[in-house]
DNA sequence: ACAGAAATACGAAAACATTCGTAGCAAATA
DNA sequence: TATTTGCTACGAATGTTTTCGTATTTCTGT
């Protein structure tokens, strides 16, 4: 039987995370100076922790050159089912119904969204009518 | 100008936040038993993060009688928005849909759910037609 | 070639979070 | 009353994450 292994990059992995998914492979110089803005920390943080998620399995890298490349080993999406999964276990105690409706409520939807819903939502129509 | 508290209790916070959420006020002993069955933790170790809950203002205390009473000072459904709040942000990176249809697809999703959910966007329908 | 800039490696401090042992009371009970 | 039971208080060990300082190496420009 396979091993499943489970995601859990910590809040800091994340936001290293945030930055490959958008653009890989990246060095840890961009991935600093693109985190900057938002946080205040040195660059041999941002450095050590991308080690250490390169050694967790979390992120490969290329050492062939002196300046490193990182690219992501987990998707986005791996890691947003993850996380889900635990928060539907957890906070919203399997109402799938109060999160989607939490998470409607928490931000301006785009027309497009609603659009992307409510075709996602006829599937499950489709499903169980 | 109000300022805004950030409500972030951790992991084993929000299990205890779970049972009282549920039913409040409770003892320590009530919370610790409810928990009992999915964690293997001691009965100080309740206590003492209830404590430590106490002091962080996130669980108000009676303390009149010698067994004392805890109650959440914050809502499950501030919590909700916060954490979501922060995944949107984050690993959502500002799509509602994305979140919505994962959490849609990690669960199975009961007939009155649905009917919940498409009750929800048909306001939202309204506001913005 | 040399000084300075820029990169990695690494250990260890600092900051949290979790866990439990033990002490000290208060209440129930034998 | 003496014992046991159940509660809070509290310090301290453990574990994990985050942060940074320092050493060392490589590259770059003069």
């Amino acid at each position: 039987m396979k091993k499943k292994k489970t995601f859990r990059p910590t809040e800091s992995e994340l936001e290293i995370l945030q930055v490959l998914w958008n653009k890989a492979p990246a060095t840890v110089r961009q991935v600093h100076e693109a985190m900057e803005h938002n946080r205040d920390t040195g660059y041999t943080t941002t450095l050590k922790t991308m080690q250490i998620m390169a050694g967790k399995g979390l992120l490969a890298r290329d050492t062939r050159s002196r300046t490193h490349l990182y690219t992501p080993l987990v998707s986005r999406e791996e890691c947003q089912q993850d996380i889900l999964g635990k928060m539907m276990n957890g906070l919203f105690k399997g109402s799938a119904a109060r999160l989607v409706m939490g998470a409607l409520d928490s931000e301006k939807l785009s027309g497009e969204d609603l659009q992307e819903i409510r075709a996602f939502l006829e599937k499950f129509d489709d499903k169980k009518p």
